[in-house]
DNA sequence: ACTTGGCACTCAGATAAGTGGAGTGCCAGG
DNA sequence: CCTGGCACTCCACTTATCTGAGTGCCAAGT
């Protein structure tokens, strides 16, 4: 129902709207695209694709404008990846090189996404599902408490504090901690469940209430907060950015963590790039922006997302780039460390 | 040359000010506060507390606006701090009520105090410096690496990859483990270079040269990374304000880690209240902007700072207040745990 | 059946002009 | 030293007008 020229007027639509942020009308397109055809015509197709939905005129007499609609359209079929230039790889490669733990691999590759996007970049830890435990340790801290440290062989520690009943011996402790890592250690996260039920049986009865407590917060911690860290870079460059929807929505959004992980997406397509394109969003203060995101992870295996945030207007062939981009090379980076 | 009634005028002029965001006339100052004199008196005061670089009119015959100068006087000499109303409390005590560990107490309290000032709120992590080494932890990790973990009495865990040799035993790990623990458990941070410079003598020639990596990594992360970790939230409510500067600017400022260092300040007076207004700042693009900072810590001992962010046309008295009570709270949950 | 030039029409945005009113400075009298 | 009065200034707001980019539609051309 649409043919080629239609198509290539669309393309052309979005493109231009992109790149000047100004109603597209239809001499401009002839001037501009060698589509063969005149104004009028293309006036004509103009007319189809508003009707099918596809662009919108702010107001009478004024070029058009693409619609969510359209961008997805634009998206799925006419658009092609961009590559990205070399100056760009040679960026990515040396924000990246001699990183020293996870907590800098995150914290660098989430800088570089804003930056080469110059949008707002998201990215989320990598979920822990896919390691396994390298050592627990049990340490405690002042006034009756004891810190829970777990050490996953992908190189990330997490802590917590666990109050602890008086009178408990450093003997216990220390059996504890011999019992945990003898069970534990090596375990695949995925495994934990089972193995942490059997745990008890091992134990003498005056251990167990407080192993009980241990371990369940071991649960928790390694299975319900195991995806929730996420980390975001270049708000600054919403400001540019003129969302329709007033800014400080879009801000506060950003700074709830339940929000950033629906808009990252479930892990449908772990491996493809996901776009979500203005009301496609999970949240209505999102509803001026667009979202593309991916997976990515050790080699292939998608353990995370990461993504970035912009108005529905963005460049979408070059983002797609960057993002899949970044996440190829922080997937070889994991992969190699 | 400022008797007491041309005070009271610059007071009344920040107040209103402050809360109606318009430039305030002598007329309506007359009107709203009983200063008890005339309009015209008001002006004749105007006229000199503007010569003396006070107050400024953003055009003829418009009301007049406090300028830095004039902020600085009234937070000096004019306001008193406002203590917290009694919801303003309880709504510290539950917003930090059970916190689990210090990334979580951290985490909150930025949250709390942007909240509760409605502005951006910055808060540093507790510097190491007032610890001691609770526990150091070697856990092989894959590929050749090494992974330090140092866990402190003030349950802050501290993490860092290091590159090892082919061929290093699990023998010789646990054995350096077991030195470093040796010397180091217990050890207050300050002390930790001293200790550090002795253990080489305790080991075996063929151990020295992954010791000495690993001892000045250990130093790097204790001694010079102690301060760096930064958190603000709240960024969405400079939206609202009207920053003259472009929003984009201050928004790329908070997202420097070395400006948001400059930004809390040197721990000149690391106990009491900084406030920093306007042009004052370290960096231009927070001209537009003042901080109230305050030092914090586990009882009274000032370890690293917080404080908050906003316009210069902010509420001294009431944000002071908040930002004093929460450094104070916080100090109190930081000791009793 | 599609394309094209022509033409009347619409409407947002810019420019110009007019008006109201808040606020000032200054002066002369209490 | 304070006060009311008064002339003056100038921003912010409203109204009026104009312009031009862009459209929709039609009739003629291929």
């Amino acid at each position: 129902m649409l043919d080629d020229r239609k198509l290539a007027v669309l393309r052309a639509i979005v493109e231009d709207y992109v790149s000047t942020n100004e109603p597209v009308g239809s001499k401009a397109l002839a001037d501009r695209h060698n589509l063969g055809v005149s104004p009028a015509t293309i006036r004509n197709d103009m007319a189809v694709l508003e009707e099918q939905g596809y662009i919108a005129q702010p107001h009478t007499s004024a070029g058009r404008v693409p619609t969510d609609k359209g961008y997805r359209l634009f998206v799925d079929r006419l658009s092609t990846i961009k590559p990205l230039s070399s100056a760009e790889r040679r960026a990515i490669e040396t924000f990246l090189a001699n990183t020293y733990d996870l907590d800098d691999v995150v914290t660098r590759t989430v800088r570089l996404l804003a930056q080469l996007t110059r949008q707002v970049a998201v990215v989320q830890y990598p979920s822990l599902t896919r390691s396994a435990v390298r050592h627990i340790e049990l340490v405690p801290i002042a006034s009756g408490r004891l810190l829970l440290v777990i050490i996953t062989n992908t190189g990330r520690v997490e802590q917590r504090a666990i109050d602890m009943p008086d009178g408990v011996s450093e003997e216990t402790i220390a059996h504890l901690r011999a019992v945990l890592n003898a069970h534990l250690d090596g375990c695949w996260l995925t495994d934990v469940p089972g193995v942490v039920a059997e745990v008890p049986d091992r134990l003498s009865p005056d251990e167990r209430p407080l192993a009980a407590t241990i371990l369940s917060v071991l649960l928790e911690t390694l299975i319900e907060k195991h995806e929730e860290k996420i980390v975001i870079a270049g708000a600054a460059n919403l400001a540019g950015a003129d969302l329709s929807q007033s800014l400080r929505d879009v801000l506060e959004a950003l700074e709830e963590q339940v929000v950033l992980m629906r808009l990252l997406g479930e892990m449908g397509d772990p491996a493809g790039l996901t776009v979500r394109i203005g009301t496609e969003n999970p949240h209505e203060s999102l509803f001026t922006t667009s979202v593309v995101a991916t997976g990515y992870g050790a080699g292939n295996q998608a353990v995370a997302r990461l993504g970035v945030l912009g108005p529905t207007r963005m460049d979408y062939p070059g983002t797609m780039g960057a993002v899949r981009a970044v996440a190829r090379y922080v997937g070889q980076i994991l992969a190699g460390s």
